[in-house]
DNA sequence: CTGTTAGCGCTTTCAA
DNA sequence: TTGAAAGCGCTAACAG
């Protein structure tokens, strides 16, 4: 239960200036001060600039809810991501922010913690809050996307990037997971690696399944057949990435390579190769998805398969705007794929 | 010039439903419905389940925005930093952003890009949109409060943490930086270093000022007299922290210990080392504020002062709650320290 | 060019 | 226990 009251009271604070009282003190009609403001072309320049300085001398500022209320429109969305402090998610925030704010929307942020309650409780808030448009990943424990409906059924847009409700029909923004994995399998195969494990999460999550997919079939191509897959079921923690290290390398044929579906896990599974006296990259190369800004900083530093973040946010600002701008009977529903890139480093020799 | 509308035209939109169309069909009349929906007391049982039972069926969903405009309440507020994207930002933003759901309130984030003039236009934009509130940690630019003044005057409280604008009179939360140093420096004089170095920000910025304060202080106390420091003037970049080291080592007299103000600065500082051949810890040790999660993987893992973000976090949100609360003509300002935590690993021998 | 009027969705007096 | 009326700040249609 909320210890403080729900919402800020603002009754005695001073009365902040309103078109009423620029129109009294200039004895005009407050429509005219409106009018004024907003520099419609039919009042006199006179008028206009009278209005104006006074406006400034007295410090008015619009009030964006009362324009917001009276005009049905929105300036602002709301980006909800599993955890707004991983790397990647805050990156692809403060892109959007810097989007959003060049179009005069605001952004609020919400996180659902990979938890399908919290996840469903952000989605009632944000109906209520009325947003413009939504652009979302789930959690790892979403499997399906009902709970989104509500915004459709109030008309606001939905783009999904990167972690998406396969069976909802909206624009999604996605990374070529499954060609992209499969590359870069036969990367390491091309570089003498034969004993390849893969590292990866929920497989009833769209991106580690496409992963898990395409690192499958990349082993296929190749004719190989050693194949070991370690799933992380929760949020990423890096002894997550110990642990499965340590679990692969109590199976009887070891890896030469490990392919990690996250920077995290990554880290866990050095640490790990630490502990054992594993030397990287001599006894085991490793390749991960995601180019953390300190990817390169590790030791060794890491081979990784980077997320196009810039071009992410990107197209998902696009796509929303584009939904936004469109009336709600008009799905103009697109689907974008990127690539990923390649950052060859010193974890695979 | 933006390239979309400013805002999300909503007018052919399938209309939400109102207290006015549960009123219409229920044959009562709209006030009555907005009682029941609130669970007035007056209002009878049956009326209530009536009311509340067709406002499910249609899936009616009050609107926020009329509700905060009618009250002259707000129910969210803003959160300015210098780059979402930087881990101590975003997980400071993750902490606030679950505190202010707890208590119903949704959260913007801004960011400054360390540039004063994009911060004081993000300063604008929240007054336009009447929030309840800001928590800000100010751009390296910043030199003064004066942009920050508009929100006074509009009754919209105030709260800065970490990097605050000394010059106002508003409630802050802030790190001991100046005593958290000064025993850091002593920690690593008894570790048997005697060439400390310093590599730190902007001097006008009260946390780089505090902590270089604390630094000559803790070599004064100790009566040494090599005090080497390098000041990074704009945002922390990695090159940065390489540049600096690299400064240090054309110095005549070389440092034998780095204390760095950043996670990022001290990667550049491993960086530099390791292609100058220096071997950490043992030609170099290294110290750093803030214990970003991959410390403790760089190598040799960092020994670090940890911020303590879950207390800044929550005294923060508790000052703008208490601020919100309250009258504007009572200001209630607290300014409200904490202490670092010493996190030994081993980059310090 | 400017004033009048009405109303966005909701709550809150004041009556009944 | 409920209805009627007013109004938050602003804009837009209509009139002049």
């Amino acid at each position: 239960m909320p210890i403080f009251a729900h919402v800020c009271n603002l009754h005695n604070m001073q009365a902040k200036p309103t078109i009423k009282d620029i129109a009294k003190a200039l004895n005009i009609h407050h429509a005219t001060v409106s009018r004024a403001l907003r520099g419609d072309s039919r009042i006199s320049e006179e008028t206009r600039k009278k209005v104006m300085d006074y406006a400034t001398s007295i410090g008015y500022v619009v009030d964006q809810n009362a324009l917001n209320f009276r005009n049905k429109t929105i300036n602002n969305i709301a980006v909800i991501v599993p955890n707004i402090s991983h790397n990647i998610f805050s990156s692809f925030i403060s892109l959007i922010t810097d989007l959003a704010n060049k179009e005069g929307l605001t952004v609020s942020v919400f996180q659902s913690k990979e938890q399908f309650d919290i996840e469903a409780k952000v989605i009632k808030t944000i109906v209520r809050q009325r947003v413009g448009g939504v652009i979302a990943s789930i959690s790892n424990e979403t499997r399906n996307g009902k709970h989104f409906e509500e915004l459709r059924e109030f008309g606001i847009p939905l783009v999904f990037f990167d972690r998406v409700c396969e069976d909802l029909n909206t624009s999604k923004v996605l990374v070529d997971n499954f060609e992209g994995t499969m590359q870069a399998v036969g990367y390491l195969i091309e570089k003498g690696y034969r004993r390849i494990a893969h590292v990866t999460g929920q497989q009833a999550i769209n991106v580690f399944r496409e992963r898990h997919q395409g690192y499958l079939k990349g082993i296929e191509l190749a004719g190989l057949t050693y194949k070991e897959s370690i799933v992380i079921e929760k949020d990423f923690e890096i002894a997550d990435g110990e642990k499965a290290m340590l679990a692969l390398l109590n199976k009887d044929e070891k890896p030469d390579a490990i392919f990690s579906d996250s920077f995290v896990l990554s880290a866990g599974v050095i640490k790990q190769c630490r502990q054992s006296g594993i030397q990287l990259p001599d006894e085991l190369a490793m390749m991960t998805i995601t180019n953390d800004p300190y990817s390169s900083l590790l030791v060794p530093s890491q081979t990784v398969l980077e997320q196009p973040l810039e071009e992410l946010a990107t197209s998902a600002f696009e796509l929303l705007m584009k939904a936004m701008n469109e009336a709600s009977n008009q799905p103009g529903i697109e689907i974008r794929h990127h690539a990923f890139r390649l950052i060859e480093r010193e974890s695979v020799k």
